[in-house]
DNA sequence: GATGAATGAGCATTCATTCAT
DNA sequence: GATGAATGAATGCTCATTCAT
């Protein structure tokens, strides 16, 4: 047993929380400090800087996204439209709990931060793997003649994210209109419908 | 004509542009200055604070977005799905000029900002705005019988914003795969497909 | 007249007292601040950085040695061994206002500084100046015969300032043992004898 | 044998080097940890603080120092010219080792720590210590009659001391002007020359 | 009205020192 | 005894904001 149980994967929950929550530049090393539980020079011992820090919040989340994502669909599944539903009720149950993680996703906070790149690199890599478990699903489809080839599959796993994302955070203001699980359907069936193979 | 002929409009676009660059905290009321060719003073003569400037170029932006989506449609134009295109092609088009203005519509930075609840009521004032005008088209084609009743205009509305902005997005990423006008007609299939009345 | 009456002068001199009186890494931008009685910031509008600042009171302080140092001579002087005299004098009377100056100005704090090469070769042509000037004075003495050739006069000039230096450090130590005037009449009488031309 | 072999002695050597070449305030504890190759608590095992490793340092140095002039003179050696010579030898030599002890030696750094009183009488000690075997040499000079008595032997061999010091100082600088071994030459004719007892 | 020098609260970061293992 | 992770007070520096001119 360590002398601390604070681990770096604590810190890195606990900076994620306040990141999601307020802006970059009113999240103070204090608070993440205090929050941690830790004393300054330890946040320091672990991350090179406040930068840094922030990246690999990120990274972490996005991390715990795509393992979500890459878990294996239950074996008697192997149509595109269930396995795309499957994805949905995973992703939107990730953003439920983390609702903030596109805007720090997509932060433009860090842009052109010099020794980051390597992180930055690495967020478009887990960017990338996010596509590609829908791209592939889609392309499964389009392979067995159940979706129209008419968009490519990178494309269309990018649209089909947007009305996904848009939806929950629409879901997330307006409460009282469209629920979770509503858009995750009506999604499903504009997506279904536009990539039906014409008769 | 006053001393100086510099305008709070040439200031919101200034300080605009500086914001579409960098992150907030980057961008110093001293650059915003001087890019503007005033002195400090006068920056606080037309705005409250750093925040406030922040709140009122997003919302100048959107006004922009707002009015240019709102101009009329050519006399002869009245199917739906043309409408969109035509839309389609002034969001984009709009997107294309100022690449970083979703990255300032969802930023984060100023939430909870005590006294900026009114700019703040104003800018999903303006989003709204946005959704409405493609929620009206969408409307309109329902009625028409042209989609089908399925999924709710606004959400559909949502939906169709979506692809297009991840789309633009991408496209501005990815060069080579997909270029601007590309994204525009594959959205714009599958919303038509997705929406098209069962038969 | 100037809204404060605070000159960078003011600045250097303020600073000065307290790198004299205190190691350089003791010496707070808060404590020049608070003695200066300016706000922090106005610190940095007139300088860089601590570095800058310390360096710049060095070069301050070695400008107004070399300013006494050059002043002229009174007319009906022009025996080299009394010229010397009064340099020594004023070199001496220098020291005892500014007791601690050489321990600036070779001061090993500031070593390897990037940005200060610029700085740091001004220091060293003031302390050239300071040099210079006796050894002006020396080489006229060669010159007129009056001094052997034997010792080169630049490190004849060094020889006599460090005797000096020495002098005036052990005077401020053990006040009891020698006065100021003291010293200087015996290092004057070595140098004299020492460069004496043999007969 | 320790479980170690890192004694007291190697601390203050790869403390003493690390010093000589950095301003006191950038050569951090973990440095010296690292140079030494222990752990930090090892540090402050042997040392008080930073302030205690630094001045024992400066008094090892000095230690060595004294201990090098101090060593006896070949037995045929009795002319006070000659030991001059000797001692001015040692010096230079000690001097071109260590070329930065007198930063560390009249170092302001540690000026008015409370409780390093003991310490910096110590480095007194060994001042005087250094100064006393020149002034034992030259009050046997002036016994013999070979030097005069118009300056007080402390106060020459200040005089002489300050003179090799400039003179390495700059040799160190200026190596194209004056070699150690000239410069030791010149001091000694000078300081020759002018003790001198006129006939 | 316009200006920009002055302000000082606020922040990221460092590093001497401690102490549980 | 030795270690080095943890600590947090201390410090250099920034920048939004004010206000005398």
């Amino acid at each position: 047993m360590s002398k601390s149980n604070v681990t770096l994967e604590n810190i890195l929950e606990a900076a994620g929380e306040l990141l999601m929550n307020s802006p970059y530049h009113k999240v103070t090393m204090d608070k993440v400090r205090e929050k941690v539980g830790v004393g300054k020079g330890t946040l320091y011992r672990h991350f090179d800087s406040k930068e840094d820090l922030y990246c690999k919040v990120v990274l972490n989340e996005l991390d715990r996204l795509v393992e979500s994502l890459q878990e294996n669909f239950p074996p008697d599944i192997d149509d595109p439209a269930t396995k795309l539903r499957i994805l949905s009720e995973r992703m939107v149950g990730f953003f439920e709990q983390k609702r903030s993680l596109f805007a720090l996703l997509r932060s433009e906070e860090i842009r052109g931060s010099q020794a980051k790149k390597r992180l930055f690199q690495k967020w478009k890599e887990r960017r990338n793997d996010v596509v590609k478990v829908f791209e592939n699903v889609i392309r499964e489809g389009i392979d067995e003649g159940a979706y129209s080839p008419e968009i490519p599959p990178d494309l269309a796993a990018h649209f089909f994210l947007a009305m996904l994302k848009s939806g929950s955070r629409s879901a997330g203001r307006n409460k009282a209109d469209h629920n979770g699980a509503f858009i995750v359907s009506k999604a499903l069936f504009m997506f279904e419908n536009g990539m039906k193979q014409d008769d």
